[in-house]
DNA sequence: CTGACATTCTGCGTGCTACGCACTTTTGCG
DNA sequence: CGCAAAAGTGCGTAGCACGCAGAATGTCAG
């Protein structure tokens, strides 16, 4: 990667930054662009040239990462059952979340926090869900046009570690949240044979 | 209903219904919020009062509905298995779509055809998780807060609609719709024991 | 019917936003 | 070194969301 790219991803990153710092402390909208920018080091006019709005900037953190979850599905062993494969395509995308990734913990409770930004979130849940929609239909020898099958699943997969991700989040436990993300994720793929019953993961 | 609130109404629909119809003749972006207003009868500045933007004025339609749903899965006999009352529910919503509600196709088609519209109606589809979440809840003798179950399966189920409509839309089959999400909602409560194999549907 | 009250509609003003365009600065490479 | 490509910038414009205060309209008791 050259230092041209290097130098652009850096400002997007400091962009994107500055925008959930700063909504962090006043709330969105005390927040303008003018002042995200300048936290940023750049014109206003150049945040435009990365993001459309303010929403978008403090998303992209989630964006970014669910690109590669198709990918990551592709990745695994093609012998390994769907749905193990599955699970761990999506749970491998928050893994780093130990210690290092306070900024994405922090953004995602700004989100949920706010419904102009759980918009935007779910707007980029929707590309999510195609990419891996895609995966799952290659995977499976399948057709995404003329089969719902790989565009359920994968509905169903990533609204499962949405709902795990906030459960996680509100709840506030010690737990990973890899876990309570892996959880939701076999309870939703598990079926409702036991609707209703004991479910775990209080 | 007074006077007063019939009037409200029907300047909500009137002001959706323009947006809609503005929207499918000129594109989204070549309409203003002057034109619906004026489309409408109404002052630019009355279409604030009933939406903070064109793409909630589009989005309504779909809103509205939703509204409803949790109510509906309340009113399904208590003995009834989760997933027969939950489908029904479901399927329920998108019932008189046999010939009446060509607005409502004409939104959704608009709705999946640009990002910022398909936006904006996730955040509606969030809404509508939260109301179906909280009567699975009560219906399962649950805590929202504390029991992922009922927000997991409320993602599933109006995921799996989703996904559902969306198929009937780009298939174009005469099939009706709302046999399409039944059958969208059925492969998702089914769980994934028979993954890969042949799923009906095409 | 009438008058007083509540609610909705409206016009105006303001601050912010998204983005096209033309121009400058920076970077990468032969 | 020098030049093309790409990123950053400043300016201008059209549009939007929304607060506010007054006019218009519906509501209801007496």
């Amino acid at each position: 990667m050259g230092l041209r790219e290097r130098k652009k991803l850096a400002t997007r990153q400091a962009l994107s930054w500055a925008a959930i710092s700063l909504a962090v402390q006043r709330g969105l909208d005390n927040v303008r662009v003018e002042d995200i920018a300048a936290a940023a080091g750049v014109s206003p006019r150049t945040f435009n040239n990365y993001f459309a709005s303010k929403q978008e900037a403090i998303c992209s953190v989630t964006v970014d990462r669910a690109e590669l979850v198709g990918d990551t599905l592709l990745a695994r062993p093609a012998d390994e059952p769907l749905a193990e494969a599955l699970l761990a395509a999506m749970v491998a995308h928050y893994r780093p979340a130990g210690e290092l990734d306070r900024q994405w913990v922090t953004a995602t409770q700004l989100i949920y926090a706010s419904p102009a930004l759980r918009g935007e979130a779910m707007r980029a849940a929707v590309a999510t869900e195609e990419r891996l929609a895609a995966a799952v239909a290659r995977r499976c020898g399948l057709d995404v046009e003329r089969d719902m099958f790989p565009m359920v699943v994968a509905t169903v997969a990533t609204g499962a570690a949405r709902t795990g991700v906030r459960h996680w989040m509100r709840s506030g436990t010690t737990e990973p949240i890899t876990d309570v993300i892996a959880a939701a994720i076999r309870m939703a793929l598990a079926g409702m044979e036991n609707s209703g019953g004991d479910h775990g993961q209080r």
